[in-house]
DNA sequence: TCGTGACCAGATCTGTATTATGGTCACCAG
DNA sequence: CTGGTGACCATAATACAGATCTGGTCACGA
């Protein structure tokens, strides 16, 4: 084979990924066999091994991927339009993206239950403490500009915001289609956490830029790991 | 033995729970036999299935007393200060007695991990049930008294209020004092759930009969779960 | 140079022997 | 006669050995 492009690697890391995403699906995260999903993808098992260095990464990669496609979503909602950083319009969003991303679900719930080892693994962590500190800058740039309710300590609209986004979360679709729950957990965080008035769209644009560059930093982090390889 | 009396039988039964909760709470909730349970209170063992059905009705009974306990706190202070009915202050000494009752997190914890049996058990899903029916009374009662929000849709504050303190709950005590989080979750429901300038004394006072009556009565259900026999 | 699949060690599963425990009830103390 | 008990039994949990499967490696070939 001629001089492998790097491309081809990440369009050969896709295919892994969506075959490991339709087994995920089709089967439970135990079921899943590396050989399968090589098969499905077309490639031999060893493959696999040049893009992830073992199974539990290529589960964390398959939940990865899907992620950063959701924080891809908001960050493009937000570059279309400045307003969309407040936390209530983003967190509804990513509410909504999230809902709606059964392989996302599947990988959460594995975690737990099948894969300990997987919570443990410096990756995951690591994609844990990332997220943390990007919710931390994603606050610092909004208070910098005034966009949290006055006199709100930043460490507590943190774990309030993180305490009731996990809720709805947690509490799921209920009857009542997804948009409605969204709706209700973006009035509870703008009633909770940002300024009564509400402040003027001039703000949103001077905040945008740096909350972009918290995201796509954080996105870029997600799919290092999705990629694992295929990106060095 | 002469004619037992009611007032023994309750006895008994708290003896028996009491037992049972430090073993729980030494060993897991899997290793309590009720052999020991029953060495434990002094009583042999056959004495157990004369308060209890059966094992299960066992955990869930230690479990319900301290709800009731809990509940029972909480109509208490209801009743010694009606405007303790507001949403965010109930929900704030709801949080703050669930979070130093590690009885009740080890009971609940179980329910999950250890015994899917219990989950779907009659006496279970009936407490449920009656936890449910009873959130929802409660709602109605403050909507009555316009102690909700204007225009804030009855089963809209019930599902948001459940996810919002489930969030809080499961978030758990992380770093700061209990006191504190409870009192961002108190805030957080009075911000979303409640009229904004808050309403006078006066229509807590005439709301807290009814708030009353439904707490009451879902301690008494919670006590006769716990109880067993010893309540018929 | 990159990809492969046969190969191996260790994890997982299956069937079985053994032990432990929930629940019952014949019996007994008061 | 009433209320409590603990020996007893069926069945569930556990332990273990052997068989099977699968993650991960690497010598080899395209």
């Amino acid at each position: 084979m001629a001089r492998t492009q790097r491309a081809d690697l990440a369009r050969r890391a896709d295919a892994l990924l969506d075959a490991a995403a339709a087994l995920l699906l089709a089967e439970g995260t135990r079921r899943i066999r590396i050989e399968d999903v090589a098969a499905r993808a077309g490639v031999g098992k060893g493959t696999v091994y040049l893009h992830w260095p073992n199974r539990d990464h290529l589960l964390l990669a398959v939940g990865a991927r899907e992620a950063a496609a959701m924080l891809g979503a908001v960050t493009a909602a937000i570059e279309a339009d400045p307003t969309e950083c407040a936390p209530h319009r983003y967190l509804r969003r990513h509410f909504l993206e999230a809902v709606d991303r059964p392989v996302l679900r599947r990988v959460f719930d594995a975690e737990g239950a099948d894969l300990d080892a997987l919570a443990a693994e410096r990756a995951r962590t690591g994609l844990a403490e990332s997220r943390l500190a990007a919710d931390r800058d994603y606050l610092d740039a909004l208070a910098a500009h005034g966009l949290l309710r006055a006199g709100l300590d930043p460490s507590d609209a943190e774990y309030g915001m993180q305490a009731v986004a996990y809720g709805f979360f947690a509490a799921g679709p209920f009857q009542a289609p997804a948009r409605h729950h969204a709706d209700l957990l973006a009035d509870v965080v703008r009633r909770s956490f940002e300024p009564d008035p509400a402040p003027p769209a001039a703000r949103y644009r001077d905040a945008a830029p740096r909350v972009l560059d918290v995201f796509t930093r954080l996105t870029d982090e997600f799919k290092r790991i999705a990629y694992g390889r295929a990106l060095d």
